[in-house]
DNA sequence: ATCGGGATTGCCT
DNA sequence: GGCAATCCCGATG
């Protein structure tokens, strides 16, 4: 990890001013019911969404639009490290957090995607939708997991992890409300260390399938002022992980993570021995929309 | 209508 | 590190 970043990642949190709007001022986590959050899905027509859009176009300028999100998956995969979740609960309560580690499934020819050889289903309706939009799949049963779709058809970028940067309190309510009762405190980096795990410390439901992160009012995603994009030797590539029946797809590595973050769900210290091995990290749409120099870098 | 599998997690040994 | 939990989705008949 570059020493740039860990600066960053020092002063993460700071100067994070509240909107002064009615029942959003000071929030107060203790007083937050996970399982009225959980409830059901925010109507993206009410009141609070004008509140919310007025929120974002004058406190906050660094929204990522429609354009970061439309660029080729594994691309993607990488340029959301670092870059910051937010959501906003129904109550006003701004949870966020930075992304860490992420993996691409490009669809078509990778057989490891839902959306492989193009299968289009009510499930993967979200992975072909425009870039930038949300697909929320629930997964054994229980839990969910939360991809952006990419530019690619039926590509997509599954968000994997993420470092608490604001809110952890209710982040830690929401995740303990499954737990068993008398279970030891869940320290900051478990909240959000894992897919499932991401999703229920965000609150993100089901129903945000679908919907736009370049627009929605309640989720969005934002560049940290003042920070470098994370440089290819702060990214390790391995194998994507849970995929294993997959065979030859299994072992692309296409999982993204910044090298040694303690929020990174699973460390593979075989893929980062191959530091910054460019060659493990090819985009079939990358080495179409290049002129190939870059592949014999670092051979 | 039924069936099999799954991009995970948490608890247990 | 093993393994149960738990149910939606899509494929098949």
């Amino acid at each position: 990890m570059s020493k740039v970043f860990r600066c960053n990642v020092m002063m993460a949190g700071r100067k994070r001013k509240m909107p002064a709007l009615k029942g959003a001022a000071t929030p107060q986590p203790a007083e937050v019911s996970p399982a009225k959050l959980n409830k059901k899905c925010e109507n993206p027509q009410s009141a609070e969404t004008e509140l919310s859009h007025h929120f974002i176009n004058n406190d906050l300028q660094h929204r990522l639009e429609e354009d970061f999100f439309k660029q080729p998956c594994i691309r993607l995969a990488k340029a959301f490290l670092g870059k910051v979740l937010v959501r906003r609960c129904a109550d006003g309560t701004e949870l966020r957090g930075r992304i860490v580690e992420t993996e691409a499934y490009l669809g078509g020819e990778d057989k490891a995607s839902h959306s492989a050889g193009g299968k289009r289903t009510e499930r993967t309706t979200a992975m072909f939708m425009k870039p930038g939009t949300i697909y929320v799949y629930p997964i054994y049963g229980i839990y969910l997991c939360m991809n952006v779709s990419s530019e690619g058809e039926g590509a997509a970028v599954l968000l994997r992890s993420m470092e608490p940067l604001q809110g952890q309190p209710v982040m830690r309510q929401l995740r303990t409300a499954r737990r068993k009762e008398g279970a030891r405190q869940l320290k900051d980096k478990e909240l959000c260390n894992g897919p499932s795990k991401l999703c229920q410390a965000l609150n993100i439901p089901r129903c945000f399938d679908r919907r736009d992160l370049a627009s929605d009012p309640d989720v969005w995603l934002e560049r940290e002022p003042d920070t470098n994009p994370a440089e290819p030797d702060d990214i390790v590539s391995a194998p994507r992980i849970g995929i294993e029946s997959h065979g030859e797809w299994a072992k692309k590595p296409w999982r993204f993570y910044l090298r040694g973050h303690h929020c990174v769900s699973v460390v593979n210290k075989e893929a980062e021995r191959q530091s910054g091995n460019v060659m493990n990290n090819l985009d079939p749409s990358d080495v179409q929309s290049d002129t190939g120099q870059h592949k014999v870098k670092r051979a």
